[in-house]
DNA sequence: CTTGACCTTGACGCAGCGTCAACCTCCGAC
DNA sequence: GTCGGAGGTTGACGCTGCGTCAAGGTCAAG
């Protein structure tokens, strides 16, 4: 006769999954010595090597009893279901190594390569690191909502960072980052900002007026985008208002509000910045 | 301003999971509206959407924290470090998958596949069900014991009951298997069995005397597998017995307690039968 | 007799939330 | 105004498969 010990070692398992296994009938509780220490013939060894065996094979305990009386069909398709619930595990996980393959070091940490190198390039051009981060997170949030995006609109971003007039205009409001709400310099930046856009707009659309581009990204992501636009700096709601005097609404997707005096164009805004 | 439902939308995780993080001071609890209400700016979004993107990655929460906090460097050695953890994790599912897709059916559950075909043959040559359930029972508990032994044992028991006079002798055993401990044919059956183990040595060791085999198998193993012979057949003590009473004691690994009458060979046996 | 190894039951802890329960609050429709 | 339904709040238990104390009783050896 065995004691609880000898039964776990002889199944390579502990005497606390013996406990366990009595706990929830998986294995029939043995009789007791006088002392009232439990006591197991080798049947029970089998018994118990049997429910590892199942066990370590992934098999839920809460299964196990019935596969051990399940007859061969039964227990064939209780096998390829749990086949199946291990395959599902194992390319989970494999997803995940390959996620965290990606996350390598800095602004790399849940970010796409090419918006690590876009981020890279800003600082190159000399981007306050103010701004290089609202960017980050604008990036994090763009990758997690519509990944399926990210490339078209990292293009976009990349021709625009590089575009000479807009690149400037993008220095300047970085260099306003983090002013005063009451900046002098706001009004004449707004006025420049609007000049840009009448003027692209001028080149994009002089015959489809209401061309609408298919959006990329929904209401609700620009409406967080220009929400951590705000967040990031002091001077943004002002910015912004100085913005709707001018006839446009809008910071990550800016949109005309009212018609222009000069020219006829109606909406035809694109993603404007960060 | 967003609500948790919101939040967690914009993330990709349940409401509750957000809490949770809040409960483990993994995410910080924001200010509360009049109602009492949770609400979240952008820069919340980001964060969960961080701690969600660790997390999917494999990440325990206990150490997400500090990977969104550390450096290059401690965040390099982390990932890679999660990354080890993976692999293992489905190397030892790739392994539960070979192993229970050798689980197809009756005795091969948690039984090799060449044992199987032993006890098919077993029952092909006619030995009782009850015989085959108890060398079952002993291959369970050899595969798990001594796994990498098994193919060697086999290949033994293979050519044992392949043996004509031995085979006729386990067919005998088998025949009382279920008979009563004061069974009349007991004694000759040890006569028998004892016949057998006599001729057999004398074939074996007529040189090398003292020649001990390597043990294949631990005493233990072989107490263990001698009792669960003893508790399936109610005249086993018996038979044992009368074999200690001719010189010769255990039954999986039958040896000889007292010099033969005839013979001068010492302690030649080997592994005897079930 | 002591000591140390082993046995007993009972209980809490763990990760990462899911799922009530019981109640409060908001918003749109009537 | 009020009613219903959706959504918010805290609090608590449940799940898996045991690990790990706690507070003892038992056994074999020195």
């Amino acid at each position: 006769m065995l004691t609880i010990s000898q039964l776990a070692a002889h199944a390579g398992v502990t005497v606390r999954a013996v406990r366990h296994y009595h706990a929830t009938g998986l294995l029939p509780e043995p009789a007791r010595d006088r002392s009232g220490y439990r006591r197991y013939d080798a049947g029970a060894v089998v018994e118990l090597i049997r429910i590892r065996t199942l066990a370590e094979a992934g098999v839920p305990l809460s299964r196990v009893r019935a596969l051990l009386a399940a007859d061969d069909e039964g227990l064939a398709a209780a096998v390829a279901e749990v086949d199946r619930r291990l395959r599902a595990e194992i390319r989970d996980l494999q997803r995940a190594r390959e996620r965290i393959a990606r996350l390598t070091a800095g602004d790399s940490l849940v970010l796409p390569p090419e918006a690590v190198a876009y981020l890279e390039r800003m600082r190159e051009l000399g981007f306050p690191e103010q701004l290089v981060a609202v960017e980050r997170d604008s990036w994090v949030l763009l990758a997690a909502q519509v990944p399926e995006q990210v490339p078209a609109l990292m293009a976009a971003k990349r021709t625009q960072v590089e575009h000479p007039t807009l690149r400037r205009l993008y220095l300047d409001v970085g260099e306003l980052a983090d002013c005063a709400p009451d900046d002098p310099r706001l009004p004449a930046l707004a006025d420049r900002v609007v000049a840009f856009l009448e003027a692209d707009m001028a080149i994009r659309s002089p015959g489809a007026q209401d061309a609408e581009p298919e959006p990329l990204v929904s209401p609700e992501v620009v409406a967080l985008l220009d929400a951590a636009f705000v967040e990031a700096f002091p001077c943004a709601p002002r910015l912004l208002r100085l913005l709707e005097e001018r006839g446009f609404t809008g910071w990550t997707d800016i949109r005309r509000t009212r018609e222009p005096d000069r020219a006829p164009a109606r909406r035809g805004g694109r993603a404007g910045s960060a």
